[in-house]
DNA sequence: CTCCAGTGGAACATATCTGTTCCATTGTGG
DNA sequence: CCACAATGGAACAGATATGTTCCACTGGAG
């Protein structure tokens, strides 16, 4: 099925290429299982593969920053939500945190509704008096991606557990915003 | 004088790469303002500049940490120089802790002096009871890292400067591990 | 001034990756 | 069984980066 091949070449090479940025096709074709062959039918270039990932990744961050209602209930539980939804995004997650130079889509240019939800939740935060009125949004905003992917580098290297690291990382992003 | 042009061509391999880690010699050669082949004459292949590279930042991190003088005066405080040293070593920072991958060598496998150091003086930051106890002391050592690499992106980024960029990381830091 | 170490650049061979074409194989629905 | 869409792989051409050789130039030490 087209779709299916479609999608295995698409998590193949966000696996491939979270780990080593200048991977050649053929390292992502083996991953996917396929030929190089057929990743040029789905992407004539490499461009495209890599356009098709942005937009990919684009869409599963949207989709989970809806899940997380980040515009509904206290600040600090809305956060931790969308942190919870975030970590979801596993390889995509270190693949846009550590080479935001693949996604230079004119879509990644402007800022994502993600980006927006955001930032208006970090700020409602700040009216609300729950999140260090000495931390600016832009700098919150970097803490949370940082944390996020500090957590899954603590899986690599330390062999922690998806849970446990989950844990570790909400209680430090918690603490460092906590007034 | 070769000691000069050697000395050119690390720091703007380090400012290059840090920058893309895919950057070709000729790029390189570009940003030292030399000529490709002195590049050759300096290091025959790339990856005897990438180990130089390496070796050369490994000397740096362990000059910062003795600066620092992580066993002296209180854990926290000596934590806080610390970071001031390893937040000086600018783009160095950021290729060391984005693309571990170039750093490959046998003696970035075992754990550096430097890593001792900073292993060392957040367990005694336990003792003392001024970090926080439910965070292991490697998932701590990731995170301060990960604080300084967010610094230098926040600057990059959102055009902060660097004492301003270095008073939020610092911040942030000491609430996440406060007891 | 003269020598020469250090350098830049042209030119070349080689390796790797990319993108294309062509053909054989597979397996699935009719 | 047959038709056809999808795939894998061989083979090829082009682009780019790497590594080498050679030669001309320059500026400072003697």
């Amino acid at each position: 099925m087209r779709a299916r091949t479609r999608r295995a070449i698409l998590d193949a090479a966000v696996a491939t290429l979270s780990k080593d940025s200048g991977a050649s096709l053929s390292d992502v074709a083996a991953a996917a299982g396929v030929g190089r062959t057929t990743i040029h039918r789905y992407f004539p270039e490499r461009s495209d593969l890599i356009t098709a990932i942005g937009d990919d990744l684009l869409e599963k961050i949207a989709a989970a920053t809806e899940r997380a209602r980040p515009g509904e209930g206290p600040a600090l539980q809305a956060l931790d939500r969308l942190c919870q939804q975030y970590f979801e995004l596993g390889d995509g997650l270190m693949l846009v945190y550590a080479e935001p130079h693949l996604m230079t889509g004119e879509k990644w240019e402007v800022e994502t509704p993600a980006d927006l939800a955001l930032i208006e939740l970090i700020q409602r935060g700040h009216t609300e008096g729950v999140i260090d009125a000495q931390l600016p949004a832009d700098w919150v905003q970097q803490l949370v991606w940082s944390m996020l992917y500090t957590a899954w580098q603590h899986i690599r290297d330390s062999g922690a557990s998806k849970h446990e690291s989950l844990g570790l990382c909400l209680r430090s992003l918690r603490k460092s915003l906590a007034t």
